[in-house]
DNA sequence: AAAACGATTGTTGTGCACATCATGGGTCAG
DNA sequence: CTGACCCATGATGTGCACAACAATCGTTTT
């Protein structure tokens, strides 16, 4: 998918993008310690370079580290993820304001593997594979604008929330089944408006979903929390 | 002003904000090259724990390093800058829509000495007063929104821009004299937008002004460049 | 028996020596 | 004179041993 360059920086940001997927994942769950030491040894590296991993994570919000204690993954109570949505929402509509471009080959057809994807979620629900898609789907849709600094803090706030969402299916906070159809529509009314080149009035679907999206897990988890 | 925890993680938060601010102040100019074994050797360290600032700060965008060449303070290109500087503006009048909160005593405190200090800039002009005086002035804004993600992303982008604006004026790109009038008027009417407890108006003052900034900036650097 | 104290264990943080890499200058062949 | 090549130099990156720190468990004392 994304190709890294070779040597010590290549190395970094593939160890980067492997924790935070598998954080992102729920592989390492909330509050879950990660121990240094493992994770150094299974990457076949020392504590040093592993460390500079974990350092840039602390800084995206996804890790926090206590000095003889341990390294562990965040967790977000549920006012504070509030926040994190309600800017979300309108980061995405930016999303459409903000330098948007139409999509071009390339990514129409990445747009297209993720509706195959979609719907083959409905015959065959699995939590982790929507998860997966959930993503590549929130990237691509990142591509639709050419504003850098928006997309990586978009990107960065998707990081920090999705997880928590993954982590209410889990829970079985929220109807996979449910979420998965919701998520088939969105996708299909996105690629609607894209194909008409409506690109603002896609911006406002994904954000009338993000939104829905939270209103569902929020209910959900105070169901019985 | 900021008081730091003892031990190890406070002092990586006071060498990260001290290293920070002398890259906003221009102490450490854009393109120049940092050496870490000096900077350890100034604050008493070895380069271990100087490098996780480092590494920080390069995933805030403030520096880059290079294997084998050095690490140097990041430098925009004029469409880089009009990127961030559209998202800064809506992100200004999220800050008075999302969560925002009326000024207590202790911020008032705040925003009376920043309307002093900016008097007297008016007497005698000074860029590096101006430029610290203009970053304390924003940080106290912030603290108008309880939306705490919204304001890590919107100091991270303060940080990323405001530099390259101070360049502008030590280059006499634009005039010194004219923007301390003008920020005296900028502060002058945020704070009567705040004594009248329009948050909403106070954020669209400060977005205007942003932007009126940046039009001028960019006039006055492709003036001759 | 309960509480306070101290040793032990395991973790992250630090310092230092060395590896790796990129650059610039000097040298030698053409 | 010009070009390529090599090596010296100085930078960041890495590995390892140890220090600092917090939690836990066992012991001791009241």
């Amino acid at each position: 998918m994304t190709e890294t360059a070779p040597g010590a920086r290549g190395r970094f940001e593939r160890l980067h993008a492997t924790i935070r997927t598998r954080i992102c994942l729920l592989d390492y769950a909330p509050g879950m310690r990660l121990s240094e030491e493992a994770l150094a040894n299974e990457f076949g590296v020392s504590r040093t370079p592993l460390r500079r991993v974990l350092v840039r994570l602390e800084g995206e919000g996804l890790l926090h580290s206590v000095h003889g204690v341990g390294t562990f993954v965040t967790d977000v109570n549920i006012e504070a993820l509030e926040q994190t949505y309600r800017l979300r929402l309108e980061l995405a509509e930016l999303t459409g304001k903000l330098d948007a471009v139409h999509p071009d080959a390339p990514l129409w057809e990445k747009f297209q593997d993720h509706a195959d994807r979609s719907r083959s979620l409905l015959n065959d629900p699995d939590p982790r594979r929507f998860a997966q898609l959930n993503m590549d789907f929130f990237l691509a849709l990142m591509q639709l604008t050419l504003n850098e600094p928006l997309r990586q803090i978009s990107e960065r706030l998707y990081f920090q929330t999705t997880r928590i969402w993954l982590k209410s299916v889990f829970a079985s906070k929220i109807d996979l089944v449910e979420e998965v159809i919701v998520f088939n529509r969105e996708v299909e009314d996105i690629l609607t408006a894209l194909r008409v080149g409506d690109l603002h009035a896609a911006a406002l679907i994904q954000r009338a979903h993000i939104s829905m999206s939270f209103h569902r897990m929020r209910t959900g988890l105070g169901a019985d929390e």
